[in-house]
DNA sequence: AGAGTCTTCCAAAGCGCTTTGGCTACTCTG
DNA sequence: CAGAGTAGCCAAAGCGCTTTGGAAGACTCT
């Protein structure tokens, strides 16, 4: 059932049906209750390849998923990816990921822009002065970014959690039960979360005319394994630090271990704060010792993006609005007063 | 650029050029050369939205996303998506999520098959007799299944990891142990994974006489919660047993709480085995306790699925070929001889 | 030389929608 | 009551590709 035959079996014009569905002024309100009927009826929908080619809209937000040999998607991703889907599910909206080689993804958003396959797109995990916020801000196509960047001349639309405030509220909280020594384990510094998320720690500490010591910093990839080298070769060093601060829940399963393979306790020996992502799957209260933690859903954000990216499609929603959302922090049994 | 614009600098018809940069033979090798030479020098690339509406092609594969309030989407997917992608950047392919309604994927399933959206689909975490299946076989859209169902009449193509078979080795190494009592915790038992890894351990059982007792098998969604939860309900038990088969790391860590906090040892007083889908942010290796696995990678799988999907587009594969992936038994610390 | 067969190309008809530019008929002004 | 304005509809021209159905010329074969 196409609009041709739809048209012949009201005996309209293609033109009027077609504007009658699409909710255009120019059509008589009976005329469109019986289009809009005859439609449901025969189940007519019209064809979105057709569509597409005539208005060069494609209903579907895009994303450049960066891959390669060495490169492993961030297990982030698929809880993002749930709200994303809970938004995109009402509104009909389909998500196309395209796979890019991770060190030249320029030609992909270029294609995808080209080629009109979607009609905005998401970026995450942004770094200062993005390349790819450059690009798609030149491009034109509507975008929203999933955190920050930095070093831009021009303003752009994002959403991001407040890495820093929250950091710095861990730290001061640390600081405040006594803590001088503080360690910071973070996620790939290239990243802005995680130089704001540096940033709120060396503001708390400061503020207590303390310092974060240059080897109290380490940041990689944040998997288990790092985390526990990490914690590692913090706690066995001389000055090593009596609270940590860590930047996901995973690092801190490798961080937990390292106190335990030292023999020491938390939060007798140590004190741990990390960031939560809300995993429905590793719980912070379920760790050995209950876990603080700055939290914040990274699923709810997910939601928000996609419907932002919708009302910037359909216009609603212009400039370059930020958005930041405050960070819970929850303090469980993982923090204590400093040794003595 | 477009086609007609490149086909009036060089003199031909639309016709000529189109067949030519599609590799039809009727046109001579002088004029694909030139035509070939000047779509790259002016960087010609056909318009897909066109292109889709004349043939029906897409270029893409897709996903239905099961999403909904109370979904999570299971943490494997991402791992999955790695190698998915890997294949994928390198053939252009896109990959298309459709969200659906957890409860209602058979709507979105006929839509994206009506609106031709994509060339083909897989279907994940399949169960017996899984509607979806029955769904895209009757739809006649090309599809995989990562994984497999069972008890259909007809056959469909597939690629799984021998689950039945990776347990049953497990199983029957800890059975060579001397244990006695064995228990499984097990991922959702709806679905054929499950199905599959409960039938191997009870296989490996039965061959020495012995039996999987009616509370010694668990099977929830796989988190670390759950693992905990099921470990200390069996350990604390009477017959507590002596070893766990168990279907996810993240499980396992939970397990491997349990064991803790009940003062117990692994392998002292418990031995532990766990399904590996090889995750680069947690490995088995770096457990408390190196942990002994059935390894099978799951990015691997990914790239597979999208480079036989690739090959039922373009009609390299055909029929309905099964394809069952051996899983390696790697054996670590975890796993003792049973207790006296 | 005429008939048949390739080879190589082309004009035009789709694919199914949206949108432009009218064209009627009817209502409202002064 | 002439002229302007408006509501409601339509024919046809895109969008940019693929594919059908020839056609022209070159070549082979009798």
């Amino acid at each position: 059932m196409n609009l041709k035959q739809l048209s012949h079996m009201l005996s309209l014009s293609q033109t009027t049906v077609s504007r009658a569905l699409n909710g255009y002024p120019e059509v008589s309100e009976e005329t469109r209750r019986r289009v809009i009927d005859a439609a449901k009826r025969h189940g007519y929908r019209p064809n979105p390849s057709a569509r597409r080619l005539a208005t060069g809209k494609s209903g579907m937000i895009g994303y450049v998923l960066p891959t390669g040999n060495a490169v492993d998607i961030d297990p982030h991703f698929v809880e993002f990816l749930s709200g994303l889907g809970d938004y995109a599910r009402s509104h009909e909206l389909d998500l196309v990921l395209s796979p890019a080689d991770a060190d030249d993804q320029e030609t992909t958003y270029r294609r995808i822009v080209a080629n009109r396959q979607v009609d905005a797109v998401y970026i995450s995990s942004p770094r200062p002065a993005d390349r790819r916020l450059a690009l798609v801000n030149t491009l034109g196509i509507p975008f929203i970014v999933h955190g920050r960047s930095e070093g831009f001349e021009f303003d752009y639309p994002y959403l991001d959690i407040d890495n820093e405030g929250a950091f710095h509220e861990a730290a001061r909280l640390l600081v405040q039960l006594g803590h001088k020594r503080l360690a910071l384990i973070n996620g790939d510094d290239r990243e802005t979360f995680a130089i704001h998320r540096e940033r709120g720690v060396r503001r708390a500490l400061a503020a207590s005319g303390l310092t974060l010591g240059e080897r109290h910093i380490c940041s990689t990839t944040m998997t288990e394994e790092n985390g526990y080298r990490a914690a590692r070769r913090l706690l066995e060093e001389s000055g090593a630090p009596t609270a940590i601060v860590c930047s996901s829940l995973i690092m801190a399963l490798g961080v937990v271990r390292a106190v335990r393979d030292l023999g020491l306790t938390i939060p007798g020996d140590l004190s741990l704060v990390a960031h939560d992502d809300v995993f429905p799957w590793l719980r912070p209260e379920n760790f050995p010792v209950p876990l603080s933690t700055t939290r914040s859903s990274i699923r709810l954000a997910g939601a928000r993006v996609a419907e932002r990216l919708a009302a910037r499609i359909s216009g609603l929603e212009e400039g370059a609005r930020g958005e930041v959302w405050p960070v819970d922090l929850v303090v469980r049994g993982s923090v204590a007063g400093a040794p003595v």
